[in-house]
DNA sequence: GGATTTACAGACGGAGCTGTCTATAGGATC
DNA sequence: GATCCTATAGACAGCTCCGTCTGTAAATCC
């Protein structure tokens, strides 16, 4: 394995971390591949041995911002204590995290799915993406005892892509903290 | 004022019935105007007429949507009954049908902000939009005795966004459905 | 030290985009 | 009937975008 030769990481981790900014900021549409390899001092060529189509750089993104993503979520519900009932509202504060992060412009998935083809490759990858974090929701709900497990995990996750996509408009946290108490209410209705 | 003298209506209406259907489908930034211009059946002249630049036939298409949409979700809470409390959540029944509808593809607003500059007209727009259904929501939340109306009507609207932004993915009415229990449940915890 | 791999630099074609322009035809109005 | 007004039809310029291609430099491997 070649060590990197280039002053600020792989020419792939350049392109991707370019493409990751760009992408966010202005949608995978908006973007050109040139402005890509202008911003990230890459070759035309290096980029599309790494992504031979724009659409291979779009996933990529997508997958980087599904582990972001559900990474905080986790953290979040982890740092919100033991309690599954607890975690269940906790998780929401990686929604008012990312609410204040400077830049912040809703949810990169449904920003993206917007503009893409329907029955394309990144709705499919959106889909997985959602499935997967409602999984995680709905175990939790299970653990904390919640009657319809899946139901509960459905209305939260509605919650979190509420805030999320209205992100696009402002990131005004207090639309992460009302979903915050919005999910303490159906939470606490769930397992009275 | 001259009568229409082409088949379907004027060539304004033809042009913004057009931009409405391929816009909705695909996102502003998706369409050409050159194929607006063929699917309604105008010369490019015409266009240009009534609509100087792109954006103003985007803004004239959230216009109409928005419309649409607030006419929906005012109907739908009239044909709950006269209590506002149960307006507040019969118009969740405009979520419903607009996820049944054929075509659906989620919410015209934050799709078209997502493709869009942040700060330019269409973010305007949208934000004007959402601002006026708030109001309208809070209101209604008023005369329902909540406590905290503001309160209630964001934590509405959220779920309403929430059920719009994710039918960008798959229409499917069981998300319209949970968001109609979850409002139920909201309803009812800051009315008891 | 030669061969191979990797990356840089940038021209290029074909397509699509927005917006302007000219030329023309058909009703409406005086 | 002459004159508008509006609409059609389509060429056109200027730009951007995607993806391919050629040529060159540097670092690694045998």
């Amino acid at each position: 394995m070649p060590a990197p030769r280039t002053p600020a990481g792989s020419a792939r981790d350049r392109i991707l971390h370019t493409a990751f900014r760009l992408f966010y900021a202005h949608g995978p549409r908006g973007v050109g591949v040139d402005t890509v390899i202008a911003e990230s001092g890459v070759a035309k060529a290096t980029l599309y041995k790494h992504f031979p189509r724009k659409d291979d750089l779009v996933l990529a993104y997508l997958d980087r911002v599904d582990q972001t993503w559900f990474g905080a979520l986790r953290a979040a519900a982890r740092d919100a204590g033991d309690e599954p009932r607890d975690q269940l509202v906790g998780m929401f504060d990686a929604l008012v995290g990312a609410c204040r992060r400077d830049g912040y412009h809703g949810c990169a998935f449904i920003n993206t799915a917007a503009e893409s083809p329907a029955g394309g490759p990144v709705h499919a990858r959106t889909v997985e993406h959602k499935t997967v974090v409602r999984a995680w929701v709905t175990e939790l709900a299970r653990q904390a005892g919640a009657a319809e497990p899946e139901l509960l995990a459905r209305q939260l996750t509605l919650l979190l892509d509420g805030g999320l996509a209205s992100g696009v408009l402002d990131g005004d946290p207090v639309i992460a903290e009302v979903a915050r108490r919005s999910a303490r209410t159906l939470v606490d209705a769930a397992l009275r």
